[in-house]
DNA sequence: AAAAGTTGATATTTATAGATATCAACTTTG
DNA sequence: CAAAGTTGATATCTATAAATATCAACTTTT
């Protein structure tokens, strides 16, 4: 469970990720455009994965496959994550913030200008990297509810 | 918005309620045996429905068949209401109870004996009534982190 | 006590979510 | 600068979740 920094490099091109996941190319692509993926972007537009990337993909292959959760019930299932208690986002940010008030995509796939993460990158965000499972999630709400 | 007490009197027989609902009588029955709903038992163990049962199930169809979440995924969503903080229970009861730790199935589908919810009626409890809905679970969430 | 409706269980159908394949245009690499 | 890999897009396949149908045994109703 130790996280270390080169786990977080850029370092995999789609094809090699995708071999290493043993699946194919779109799949990852569709679960980038279906928001469940950020993937590190080249100036070129291209894709870079890297193993903590590759360790959130097999957990979310696992929703998918071995729970079966589909796609839009994992999306719901991360717009519940409390991600204005992660960043600890004011009362003002919450009013201007879509993914508050929202509850069917992952906060990080709302626009959310004029809010503290406006500038953020999402995919540095502790709200997408550190709640990718479903126990995770459980766990911090419990734990902001004291 | 208005609850009214006839609402929750379980009058419907299933065949009733399935034509009411426009679904088959076996649709009802697997809803229950995944734990999405708990209709009322007659002592000779047939099942009654109320109109906020007939509401619940329109709104886990809508979930299924408009917003593409599967039955699985509903479970696992309805695993994250914070209950505890319903119910407020105790530490102790915290300790004891399977539905705290776990996040696959709504707390009304494990047994938790040992706990102040042990001889409650979950089909009676604010839990199983009033967050049917992501927006009203994701309400919750919110109340409580303050 | 006969008719209508219910029970749980098993077997079958269908609609579609998730995955794959193919494409021409563009980028990177050696 | 050619080869290998990428981009997004569209069209197609397949595995299966959700729903339906059928069953004999049991309850309720009139």
């Amino acid at each position: 469970m130790i996280e270390r920094i080169e786990d977080k490099e850029p370092i995999f091109p789609i094809s090699a990720a995708a071999k290493l996941l043993n699946i194919s190319v779109h799949t990852l692509r569709m679960y980038e455009r279906e928001g469940l993926i950020i993937p590190f972007k080249k100036e070129s537009n291209q894709r870079l994965y890297s193993k903590s990337d590759l360790e959130r993909i097999e957990c979310i292959r696992k929703a998918i496959n071995e729970s079966k959760i589909s796609i839009n019930g994992i999306k719901t299932l991360y717009s519940l994550i409390p991600c204005w208690e992660v960043v600890k986002c004011s009362i003002k940010d919450r009013k201007n913030c879509k993914a508050y008030k929202g509850h069917s995509e992952p906060c990080w796939s709302y626009e959310h200008p004029k809010t503290i993460c406006e500038k953020r990158d999402c995919r540095e965000c502790d709200v997408y990297q550190k709640y990718t499972q479903c126990s995770e999630i459980k766990e911090l709400i419990k734990s902001i509810s004291r």
